[in-house]
DNA sequence: GACTTGACCGGTC
DNA sequence: CGACCGGCCAAGT
């Protein structure tokens, strides 16, 4: 397979470091900036190495996280304003506007 | 090298 | 709104 290049990564882990406090993001749209292939790299860069980066402002698209880090992520995006309604984030308010 | 798993997405029913 | 499906891509077994 092609694995993921160097380059790709650290512009993931760019895009993330670069998301403002109090606001989020979705897979798919750091895909699409990172010029990757899928969301789902986004996810599995996500899984793999998110130890030093702002993971929880990280969203899917539906505006609620995964299962197991909904709750936590959740809580986290809360004290840095981000209010979910109902165990879901607002995509149209908080949906940070990355480089066009 | 085939099969499964997973922090996804969009469309359809 | 919820469930199912196909597509997507990388890693682990």
């Amino acid at each position: 397979m092609a694995p993921v290049t160097d380059e790709q990564v650290e512009a993931v882990r760019a895009l993330v470091a670069a998301i403002p406090s109090g606001r989020v993001v979705t897979y798919g749209d750091i895909a699409a900036a990172a010029g990757l292939s899928s969301a789902r790299t986004v996810g599995w860069i996500m899984r793999t190495d998110s130890a030093d980066l702002p993971w929880y402002r990280v969203i899917a698209a539906s505006g609620r996280p995964a299962p197991h880090l909904a709750a936590r992520q959740l809580e986290l995006l809360r004290t840095e304003g981000v209010l979910a309604v109902d165990g879901r984030v607002p995509l149209r308010v908080y949906r940070h506007r990355l480089e066009i």
